[in-house]
DNA sequence: AACATCAATGTAAACGCTTACATTTTTTAA
DNA sequence: TTAAAAAATGTAAGCGTTTACATTGATGTT
């Protein structure tokens, strides 16, 4: 009966003793070779191959005290929404020697949160998280360990959290006048449950004050509401055509929902722009792939990943915990799909 | 002039002292509350929640010797290749109460190896690796560790690593008697890189085998070799339109490849699938987006994911480091890009 | 009343690394 | 040649947990 399970792996220990030297001496060959005598490191690193030596984070972190590891917690892996902006974060972070980890909350606040604790627990030493609404005590947690945070894929003034992203409210906002303009009155929208997802409910607020603006009631906006996939946005799409008033534009809360929707569109015979017209979010890959080529809001992937992580890194550097939010333009690409108003 | 940087973090030693206990009382209150007085229980909890109190993992698995974390380094998280494959493996995951940890490669093989020993040294129990192809250092490097892994998106009944996925060149074989049973000769391929992608090169090898069966000769055949994206693929059919003798059919490597060739050809005037076929492989969510709807390979992206989870779970727990492979089935996904040769 | 049992808690060693400081060896300068 | 300076290496403490084992106190049994 062995008292602990005995894991028999190659410890430092393990390599001093093989290379015949100190345990600081191999820690400095691995991480300042320039300090050991040419000879003595060579002999150290056979002896690490040999062994299949291979450093135990976890102690090297406690040692350490840092991890040179940022986290990221983003809504989805499953569909591209954020694989650009995580991308160029990623892309960065490594040019200065940070390490990314990314977790998903499948759009779940009690999942973000476990997530958030969980890459804290594994030593982040700072966050990227996506829009503003969460629960206090998480904003309260990440203050009282002075973790530094960038939250990006929104930018709202009035929020004195630090954020690098674009305004979903107003970017909207110039969609819908420009829908408007074309003549559109009714208008169907499909879109991500509103209740936890700030960037969703910003898009909505900015229809619904665009409409305002030019005086149509807010009557003639039909939501539906949904998750994020291609199928949803067909089936939402389809409740929406079913209405005693058929809108003339739909507008959708991202790229995904309107590939869906312009897919049943199609399958019921629809033209589009002339019958319907159909707006995206996002500027996604699917958004030029589809036929015809989605009319959608671009969003400032990259640089959003790329902002954000040097943000970071240099809060990590000077030991900030916060600093000047950046608003970054989101701008609207005016492809096939929208055209005026068939009404 | 500070000794070491001190981070003022809570400690479970601070958190014990809040709370008048001691550290393992803390412990089991966080690991194992059902050992604990419940009054106990409580003042701890509330001690935990003043503080801010976060377990540092580095520490933890150390000391537990174990970290109830599986990693995956896959090539790309860019397009959506592997995203429902991996999806699919997490979700397996935490139902058993492991975490996943991601990595990318971007294809290149020495950051593929620095990955693996990166999730090695963050404590990964098992591994989760995309097709056979990698230096022999690394597999030994993972047996002298006892280090259970699995290989997916291939099966090769002759290697004898273990795999849980399909047969690349069968499955390529089977399309490409497909395409020439349609009339086709003279057929284009575009493909990423053979030199260090085992499954590109499976694919290939397929092609090359049924026409030799077939007594169509290698001449016949035009390759080029792209990186993965959308616009890759849109050259590399531009230039394979350019050959004295055109293919009638273009073979693509992946879907995405094929999108970007779908594109150019659209814009080049050509009707698919009367002027030019074009084939895929992977059926991904965008061969379904594109028109005309992409004929493609089906590849069992989430049972990969589930059967690979299911299986690593299992070794860790036996403490096996090998066990059987698995051979799952892809099959062709007759849709609108492929008809008879235009010759 | 004495003792065994059990639940709750505490004590302290161990996990594998880094690094301040101490010591030894080599190089340089006179 | 020798002393001083510089380079290479070693020693050991400390990082924040878990857990075997020890201790304490309450409860039940005779």
């Amino acid at each position: 009966m062995k008292k602990r399970a005995k894991k028999n792996v190659a410890t430092l220990t393990d390599v001093a003793r093989e290379a015949n030297v100190s345990t600081a001496t191999v820690s400095r060959c691995l991480n300042s070779p320039e300090q050991v005598d040419p000879k003595t490191h060579a002999r150290v690193m056979i002896a690490v191959e040999n062994l299949s030596y291979a450093p135990n984070f976890g102690a090297k972190i406690m040692a350490e005290r840092r991890s040179n590891t940022v986290g990221a917690v983003i809504p989805t892996m499953e569909n591209s929404i954020f694989a650009r902006g995580i991308q160029a974060f990623q892309e960065e972070l490594s040019l200065h020697g940070y390490t990314l980890l990314v977790a998903s909350s499948s759009y779940q606040p009690d999942i973000e949160e476990k997530q958030i604790r969980n890459l804290v627990a594994r030593g982040a030493e700072a966050l990227l998280l996506i829009g503003y609404q969460r629960d206090g005590r998480i904003y309260q947690f990440l203050k009282n360990r002075r973790l530094p945070f960038v939250i990006t894929w929104a930018f709202d003034q009035s929020k004195d959290h630090l954020a690098i992203g674009f305004d979903n409210q107003s970017a909207m906002e110039a969609l819908a006048e420009k829908v408007i303009n074309l003549g559109h009155k009714d208008i169907g929208l499909i879109i991500a449950d509103t209740s936890n997802n700030d960037r969703s409910y910003s898009r909505l607020l900015g229809i619904k004050n665009v409409m305002k603006q030019y005086a149509i009631d807010e009557s003639n906006l039909a939501v539906e509401q949904t998750t994020y996939a291609i199928e949803s946005g067909a089936a939402a799409f389809e409740t929406l055509m079913k209405r005693p008033v058929k809108p003339t534009v739909v507008m959708c809360g991202n790229d995904v929902l309107a590939v869906g929707a312009i897919n049943k569109a199609k399958d019921m015979g629809l033209n589009i722009p002339e019958d319907i017209s159909i707006t995206g979010f996002d500027d996604i890959e699917l958004s030029t792939v589809i036929e015809p080529n989605l009319t959608t809001v671009h969003v400032p992937h990259r640089q959003m990943g790329r902002r954000s992580a040097q943000t970071l890194i240099n809060m990590i550097n000077t030991n900030q915990t916060t600093t000047d939010s950046e608003e970054l333009s989101a701008y609207i690409c005016m492809r096939d799909t929208l055209g005026n108003s068939a009404r």
